[in-house]
DNA sequence: ACAATTTGACCAGTC
DNA sequence: CGACTGGTCAAATTG
């Protein structure tokens, strides 16, 4: 199969991939089981679900990445799974399974391990789910399959979640582009290769994280019930709800927001797994994946936006691959985002989606646009929320298919400061510019025409034109724990950022200004500079 | 007694 | 503006 590829193109692949290997090897929260069988259920009825998730381009590189190779091959074989292979073929494949080292039972889906939740187990699925995702990321995966087939799926949908979750998920996002596949491919020749108890691990700890759930829900338009788990790490903002059909398995994950800390690694189980690889486990990962997290998003893919892509770590890694996530919202409308998963219907660009998965998404906090300058705006709805009586006017980005929404307030402290809120990527340029050709040329995209902008941004961001070295408004969030980008940040940064960059802040003043005439908001006009500074950033 | 989970209520966002 | 839905909080429950 796709062995040969080669595409690997880039360590980051191999780093994600370490990463996600570590993190399974670690991973052993307690709540394993949960994952586990989230990860399962996942896969298994992920698509099958049908919560319509569609995960176009993400299913695709999952499953590519997974798997397939079935032997514990390197990496560069996995990567070198081409990304037309369909996994579910892959699937199919008998090949496939057997490289897994453990075989699931065709009609549990469970792998012959399965008995004990040991890392065996985990093995077992692991090697599943390299298998399961190139099926799911296949558009071609016949919901119906057979059972067996489903159980296969089952099992690959677990792994797929177990990798994606943590790591994983990262090279899943970069996997949008073909270049990104061979990483995502990288994470899942490790899986494979990992012993059984690797996966267990990933069950667990999914990402190798420890999560609290804080909530369930019921959701409208699914049986399957929500729960939300934050993260436990002191002040990390990553937060992930998942959602399991009436089986118990995994149907949906995503993701919110990135770590701010490396994965918990001591504690986690690694140890008890004989299985850990000195090499997977810590094989540089972290430094690697650092580094290749950073390639990843630089290059291939996305920054996240939100992605705390500047940590680095492995940990991070997912978190920044998460970052991706902004292709997921771009790219793929469905990819829902943390909350107002707009999930417009598939909107997004690339509207090929077509197939339901379960989904793994990662939502970083939500991709947010930090400037609007130049957009256009249609407001939408109003609000007075609790702890400021002035009103919050929620608009959205009036371009066909853009899912960025942002919401203005004025300050309850101080009038003259207005609150402006992001969500969302542009997935479109910047309009011609109204009034002042300048908003075109300073934006640098953060907009992504495609999915390929969200690698971008990251790079935009230090290359900016205007020569600011704004951090990029993705890291920022990061750092601000993912908080949306508000005006108010802006105005606090405004005192160093102002001072180096006195051009732009006029340009963006202006810019401001439109924004304000077009949305009719009535932002505070004493305050431009702080605007437009923000703009500045955003663009 | 403690920690984790559950669950109803509240709040924000959207239509 | 009101209704609806989803996300979060926090008390209650469970292990």
């Amino acid at each position: 199969m796709a062995s040969s590829g080669g595409s690997l193109s880039n360590f980051s692949a191999s780093h994600e991939y370490m990463t996600s290997f570590t993190d399974l090897l670690e991973s052993t929260n307690n709540k394993q089981e949960e994952e586990e069988q989230e990860s399962k259920s996942s896969f298994s009825h992920g698509w099958i679900n049908s919560q319509n998730i569609e995960i176009p381009k993400y299913k695709s590189f999952s499953p590519a990445s997974l798997p397939i190779s079935p032997s514990p091959v390197s990496p560069s074989s996995y990567l070198s799974f081409p990304p037309g292979l369909s996994p579910s073929i892959l699937l199919d494949s008998p090949v496939l399974f057997s490289s897994a080292n453990v075989l699931p039972s065709p009609t549990t889906g469970n792998f012959g391990g399965v008995s004990s939740k040991d890392g065996e187990k985990k093995y077992s699925d692991f090697s599943f789910q390299s298998q399961t995702r190139p099926s799911i990321s296949s558009s071609s995966m016949d919901p119906f399959r057979s059972k067996q087939e489903e159980d296969r799926t089952f099992s690959s949908k677990q792994q797929l979640e177990l990798s994606t979750m943590p790591k994983s998920e990262p090279a899943p996002v970069h996997s949008f582009s073909q270049d990104i596949i061979p990483t995502n491919q990288t994470n899942i020749h490790n899986y494979a290769q990992q012993p059984p108890q690797y996966v267990r691990e990933q069950r667990k700890s999914d990402d190798g994280y420890n999560w609290r759930k804080y909530g369930q829900k019921q959701v409208k338009g699914s049986e399957n019930p929500r729960s939300y788990y934050k993260c436990t790490f002191p002040n990390c903002p990553t937060k992930k709800k998942v959602e399991r059909n009436l089986d118990g398995h995994i149907t949906e994950i995503v993701y919110k927001g990135s770590h701010n800390h490396p994965k918990p690694q001591s504690t986690r189980r690694s140890s008890s797994n004989s299985f850990q690889n000195p090499t997977y486990s810590n094989l540089g990962m972290t430094n690697q994946s650092n580094s290749l997290l950073e390639n990843a998003q630089t290059d291939s893919v996305t920054t996240p936006d939100n992605s705390s892509t500047s940590f680095g770590d492995d940990d991070f890694e997912q978190g920044s691959s998460m970052s991706n996530s902004r292709h997921d919202e771009e790219n793929e409308p469905e990819a829902k985002r943390w909350k107002g998963e707009n999930e417009s219907e598939g909107i997004s660009a690339s509207g090929s989606r077509t197939v339901r998965e379960p989904r793994i998404v990662v939502q970083t906090t939500s991709d947010i646009d930090i400037l609007d300058d130049g957009y256009r705006w249609r407001k939408y709805g109003q609000k007075v929320v609790k702890g400021n009586p002035n009103p919050r006017s929620y608009y959205k980005c009036t371009f066909n298919g853009c899912p960025v929404r942002k919401h203005v307030e004025r300050a309850s402290h101080d009038l003259r400061a207005v609150i402006t809120t992001y969500e969302g990527k542009h997935n479109h340029d910047v309009p011609a510019a109204r009034g002042s050709g300048g908003y075109t040329n300073n934006r640098p995209p953060f907009t992504n025409t495609n999915n390929a902008p969200t690698a971008i941004r990251p790079s935009a961001m230090n290359s900016h034109s205007n020569g600011m070295n704004f951090p990029n408004p993705t890291r920022l969030q990061t750092m601000h724990n993912q908080t949306p980008y508000t005006l108010q940040m802006l105005q606090d940064a405004d005192s160093f950022a102002f001072s180096g960059f006195g051009n732009s802040t006029g340009h963006y003043v202006n810019q401001m200004q439109q924004q304000q005439t077009e949305n009719s908001l009535s932002v505070a006009k004493e305050e431009p500079k702080d605007d437009s500074f923000f703009d500045s950033f955003l663009n």
